[in-house]
DNA sequence: TCTGATCCACAACCCGGCGTTGTTCACTAA
DNA sequence: TTAGTGAACAACGCCGGGTTGTGGATCAGA
């Protein structure tokens, strides 16, 4: 059984006669004379009596009419349920106080009809997962070699190169300078609790380690950036590594400074990653407006090698 | 959207491969790729993440499956609303104690299993309208050139001959006779209320008296057959016809007598009517059942010229 | 790392169904 | 009888969906 011939029924037996419903349906009247023909036969009933002002139902016709309004209104309904657009686009960002979720609430500001789904999920390897089975739809993640096209039709385009800042506590012995350059930080303690080990920025960081032989301790338990930074403001020792687009809660009195770090910078190499043949409508609206917003790669910063664009 | 992708759709679901719910539909690999590639690209969306061990729902795959489910739920009952032989076999007979309510009771009881709706219409003219309306399937009524097709469709052919007979109280003057002949009744009143003009039983009478010189009273309301009998039982002046294979209530202690018709018999000739089209399974039963049943016409009985087979 | 197995996608081809145009048929009204 | 209306029939072209054959991606096991 055919639904554009169920519509077809429905509209005859609404206009009362093939030739107004074919009009109406913008066919001939022959099409729709063959049409309630082929659904008379699939059903094995006589729908309509044929006379020659037009046609009338039968007792079957009338049977059936009110179930074919209601299949046509369940198939209207199963189509908008997955409509293109209807459902919020699912993105994942490395960090809910990062670069990435900067980026999403310009969007968001941009096209505020667009529903969102932001998400944050382990690393780079369960973002490509998620994305190639269809549970996200993009992802901001440092990505090896981006603008290659990963496994699985996964694209990706770098879009964001952000800096790491220095944080420290009014008492470390950096606290004072105006910005640092990776070569002095060797041999202070630069603590980052709940760097992973596996995950794309743990990868990072151990490249900037071996480059500019840093110390770079991620022991202990990640009890959230706020006790990170209560440790910071309170212990002169330690400093830690933040991105220079991280929008902080900042704790009044601790005396936290963010001193940027040059000689190169290091730069966090955020690339935008989704699925090619996804069909969702926001999706194209986002990529385009990062596209609008993706600045060149700068001279004198600083990314791990496997990060650099082809 | 084609209802077999979206079953085609349900079945990978379930199969979780696309391979197996080809063979379950029994369709190649081939075809079931090219129908979910159609039904995504009709709406929009990725229904499945193709994996080498298969595949798995997306999460618009997800939200669209149990409306596909809903969608062939309904669209099952649709069908199941018409489906032939689903409801009762409408048949208008000219009286409910007559000789075809005779014919539809022996059929009952060769196909019990077979639902019956059987009615009374006025007239010829409207149970031929309402055969090809497709109000009622069928209908016992006498009719002009029985076998030869009436318009729209509709074909005839003679099933049962019921001879008259008199109905006379124990006061007539024939109520002692064992037969009568036509001719011996002109001079009695026979009177027959509710006898519409325009019908065709009206028109039979017509003819009856035309031909042998009766006279026929129509005149009075018709308050039923049981007032008609006490009538008839307690007037010596009256008599009436009655079908020979009618079933009456009989009153007890009125004598009322039923006498046979003789020189020639005068027989009602009951056709069968049907829509040449009406694919009633049900009606193709009642035919058969009716031809092994029907007689030959008898000689030494009266029809009126109209009835006269071709 | 190589090879075979598994499973989906792509290409080429074929056929049937559907829509089109042109025409005929059935019935009604004047 | 004739004109008008509306559905059905016939012939034809084309697109869609089926098939076979093949390629590509991934994974398991040697």
């Amino acid at each position: 059984m055919d639904l554009e011939a169920v519509r077809t029924f429905v509209a005859v037996a609404e206009a009362g006669q093939f030739q107004l419903a074919a009009a109406d349906l913008s066919i001939t009247q022959q099409a729709v004379s063959k049409r309630m023909a082929t659904l008379e036969r699939d059903l094995g009933v006589r729908l309509f009596t044929r006379a020659p002002r037009g046609v009338a139902l039968t007792i079957d016709g009338q049977a059936f009419l009110p179930q074919a309004r209601e299949l046509l209104r369940v198939a209207d309904r199963a189509v908008a349920s997955v409509r293109a657009g209807s459902r919020p686009l699912r993105i994942d960002v490395i960090n809910s106080r990062g670069a990435a979720s900067g980026l999403m609430r310009d969007f968001h500001r941009a096209h505020p009809g667009i529903e969102l789904d932001v998400l944050m999920l382990l690393d780079i390897e369960q973002a490509v997962t998620a994305i190639r089975s269809g549970t996200i739809d993009a992802s901001f993640r440092a990505v090896a070699a981006p603008g290659r096209p990963l496994p699985g039709n996964v694209e990706s385009v770098r879009v964001l190169d952000e800096p790491l800042e220095l944080l420290t506590g009014p008492a470390h012995a950096l606290a004072g300078a105006r910005s640092v350059t990776v070569a002095q930080l060797a041999g202070h303690r630069i603590w980052m609790p709940g760097l992973a080990p596996g995950t794309e920025w743990a990868a990072y960081y151990d490249d900037l380690v071996a480059e500019f032989g840093l110390t770079i301790e991620s022991t202990g338990p990640n009890f959230g950036s706020d006790a990170l930074l209560d440790t910071i403001a309170d212990t002169p020792a330690l400093a830690t590594f933040m991105g220079g687009h991280t929008r902080l809660i900042w704790p009044a009195g601790h005396g936290l400074r963010r001193i940027p770090v040059t000689g190169p910078v290091p730069v966090y190499p955020h690339s935008f990653l989704w699925h090619r043949d996804n069909p969702h409508p926001a999706l194209a609206t986002l990529r385009a407006h990062l596209a609008t917003t993706t600045a060149g790669r700068n001279a004198g910063t600083w990314v791990p090698n496997w990060a650099i664009p082809h």
